[in-house]
DNA sequence: CTAGGGTTAG
C-alpha cells in the first residue's frame, strides 16, 4: 500500500538493494536475485562495496562461481568480505585449490576468512589441512581463535582420532576465556568420544551447564558407538526428564544404541512411538535402524516385512542391512530370495549395489558370481573410495593409503608388518583369511595389491613409534574387514597391546586377543 | 540481512 501511495520514491537505492539480494541468498532465490543483479546495472549503484559484496555472495552461495568470478573482477574496490565471499564458494564447492590460492593471494585476513579455509578443509574431507590451517592461524598475531574455529578444529579431530590435537585445543578453550557454549560442549563431547574417550565425553558432558539437544544427542550417539545401549538410554531418558525434545538424529542414535545392544523391545516401542510422542516422523534412515535391529537379532521375516511395507523407497543401506543380518545367521536361502528382489530393482546406479551383491556371493561361496560382477565393475569404471587409516603419534597424525610409498617411512613400515604378521601366525593362531574379497566396502583390493590393508600398516606404525604397553589408536573411514580384525586380536595378544580401532560404524578395542565388539559388528 | 562453525544409522 505504501508503495502505491507513493510511487514516486520507488527507486530503491543501494542499501535495499543489498537487503534484497541477501535475502535471495538466504532464501534460494537464484532467479529473483539475477534479475535484481540487472537492475543494479540500471540504476547505477553497482560501484557500491556492498552491493558487490552481496552479489558475489549471493553467486557463491548458489555455486555459480563464473558469475561470482565475474562480479568479483569488475569490482573496483575489494575488501576482506569479498575474498572470503569468493573463497568460500569456491570452498563449498570443494574446489580447495582454488580457494587456496585465494587465501594466499589476499591482502588482510581477519577470524572469519581462516573459518571459511578450515570449515572448507573439512567440507572436503582433508582434515589433516584443516588442522595445518589452524597452525597456521595460530602463529598469525592480527587474529585469535573463536569460537567457530575451535568448533572446526575439534571436528577435524574427532573425524581423525587426533585425541592428543584434541586436547590441547581443549586446553586452549578453557584458558582463552571464551564463553561457555553449547556448540563448544557438542563439539568436545564428540571429539573425545570419537577419540575412544567416552570417559573424557562423559566429564565434559557433566562439567557444563550449556545442554541442547545438541549436547545430549552428541553425547548419545558416542555411548552408542561405544556399544553402550543402556548408557544411551539413560542419557535419553535424562534429556526427557530435563525436558528437552530429541530431533530425528537424536532418535536415531538412541534406536542404533537399542541394536547394538541387542535391546529389541525397547528400540521397537520408541520407533512406534517416535510420531506420536515427539513428532518425528521416521525417515529412511530410522528404518534402516529398525530393519538392522530386528536382523541382528534373527527375526529375519519380521524385518523383511518392515521393508515391504515401509512408506518409502528402500535405499542401499537397508538392503546391506537385511544382508548383513542373514550373514550374520548364516541364512543362505534368505539371502538369495533378497538378492533376486534387489536384482530386479534398478542395478546400476549405485556402485553400493554391486559392492553388496557381491559381499552376498562372496559369503555364500559363489566365487563365480563375485569375479563376475568384478569384471562388470571393472567394464563400467566404477570407482570406489579407498580405504584409509589415521593414527596419531606425538602429536602428529599419519595417515595411510593402500598406496604406503607415500609415507616416508614405508619401507620400514612393511618390514615391520611382515614381521609382525609372521609372529602372529606362529604364536598367535593367527590364519590368514583368504577367501577376503571386498567383505565390505573394502576397496583396497587384494588382488591388485601387495598392498596391506591400512589398518595394518597403521598398527606395524604404531608399534615402531610408541612404547611397549602403550595403547595404539587408529581409526579408519570404512569397517574394519574380517581379516584384519582377527589380526588385531592376535596382535594384541602377542604384543601385550591395547588396540583400539574406530570404525565408520563403531568402536573396536582389542585386549588380550578379545576384541569388546564380541565378534558381532 | 555485505562474509563464518556443530550432532547422523550402515
Amino acid at each position: 500500500m505504501l508503495a502505491l501511495d507513493r510511487p514516486a520514491l520507488s527507486i530503491p537505492d543501494k542499501y535495499t538493494f543489498t537487503f534484497v539480494i541477501t535475502a535471495c541468498s538466504h532464501q534460494q532465490l537464484p532467479m529473483f536475485g539475477k534479475s535484481i543483479h540487472g537492475r543494479v546495472i540500471k540504476v547505477a549503484c553497482e560501484s557500491d562495496i556492498f552491493v558487490g559484496n552481496s552479489l558475489l555472495n549471493m553467486y557463491s552461495i548458489f555455486g555459480q562461481m563464473d558469475e561470482a568470478r565475474k562480479v568479483f573482477d569488475e569490482m573496483s574496490q575489494k575488501d576482506v568480505v569479498t575474498w572470503t565471499s569468493l573463497i568460500r564458494g569456491y570452498a563449498k564447492l570443494g574446489e580447495m585449490g582454488r580457494a587456496e590460492e585465494l587465501f594466499n593471494k589476499m591482502p588482510e585476513r581477519n577470524e572469519i576468512s581462516w573459518v571459511v579455509m578450515i570449515s572448507g578443509c573439512i567440507g572436503s574431507e582433508r582434515y589433516n589441512d584443516a588442522l595445518r590451517y589452524f597452525n597456521e592461524m595460530l602463529c598469525d598475531d592480527k587474529v585469535k581463535p573463536n569460537e567457530a574455529v575451535l568448533v572446526c578444529v575439534l571436528c577435524a579431530c574427532a573425524h581423525l582420532g587426533a585425541l592428543d590435537q584434541g586436547k590441547w585445543a581443549h586446553v586452549y578453550i578453557d584458558k582463552s576465556g571464551l564463553p561457555e557454549s553449547s556448540n563448544l560442549s557438542t563439539a568436545l563431547i564428540d571429539m573425545y568420544a570419537k577419540c575412544g574417550r567416552i570417559d573424557c565425553a562423559d566429564r565434559v558432558f557433566n562439567g557444563t551447564s550449556k545442554r541442547d539437544v545438541l549436547t545430549f544427542t552428541s553425547m548419545i550417539s558416542g555411548l552408542t558407538a561405544h556399544g553402550l545401549g543402556k548408557e544411551a538410554l539413560q542419557m535419553f531418558s535424562q534429556m526427557v526428564a530435563e525436558g528437552i525434545k530429541p530431533n530425528d538424529i537424536t532418535l536415531l542414535g538412541v534406536l542404533n544404541g537399542c541394536s547394538h545392544s541387542g535391546l529389541v523391545e525397547k528400540g521397537c516401542s520408541i520407533f512406534n512411538e517416535m510420531e506420536q510422542i515427539w513428532g518425528v516422523s521416521p525417515k529412511v534412515e530410522h528404518y534402516g535402524c529398525i530393519v538392522d535391529l530386528l536382523g541382528r537379532a534373527g527375526h529375519l521375516e519380521q524385518a523383511f516385512e518392515v521393508v515391504k511395507t515401509m512408506p518409502m523407497e528402500p535405499d542401499i543401506v537397508i538392503w546391506r542391512a537385511l544382508l548383513s543380518a542373514c550373514r550374520i545367521h548364516g541364512n543362505v536361502d534368505f539371502g538369495e530370495l533378497i538378492v533376486d528382489h534387489i536384482s530386479q530393482l534398478d542395478p546400476n546406479v549405485h556402485s553400493g549395489g554391486f559392492v553388496l551383491l557381491s559381499n552376498l556371493y562372496a559369503s555364500l561361496g559363489r566365487w563365480e558370481k563375485v569375479a563376475k560382477l568384478r569384471n562388470q565393475m571393472n567394464g563400467r569404471k566404477i570407482e570406489l573410495s579407498p580405504g584409509c587409516s589415521w593414527i596419531e603419534i606425538d602429536g602428529i597424525v599419519h595417515e595411510f593409503l593402500p598406496a604406503v610409498r607415500l609415507h616416508p617411512q614405508s619401507r620400514e613400515i612393511h618390514e615391520k608388518l611382515n614381521e609382525v604378521m609372521k609372529v602372529i601366525s606362529i604364536e598367535g593362531g593367527y590364519v590368514a583369511n583368504t577367501k577376503q574379497v571386498l567383505f565390505d566396502l573394502s576397496e583396497e583390493d587384494k588382488e591388485q595389491a601387495l598392498a596391506w590393508h591400512s589398518e595394518k600398516l597403521a598398527v606395524a606404525f604404531g608399534l615402531l613409534r610408541t612404547d611397549a604397553g602403550t595403547p595404539i589408536r587408529i581409526v579408519k573411514n570404512l569397517r574394519i574387514c574380517e581379516d584384519c580384525h582377527s589380526a588385531m586380536k592376535s596382535i594384541s595378544h602377542v604384543f601385550s597391546r591395547e588396540i583400539i580401532v574406530r570404525d565408520r560404524s563403531r568402536f573396536h578395542t582389542f585386549k588380550e586377543g578379545k576384541c569388546s565388539c564380541k565378534d558381532y559388528w
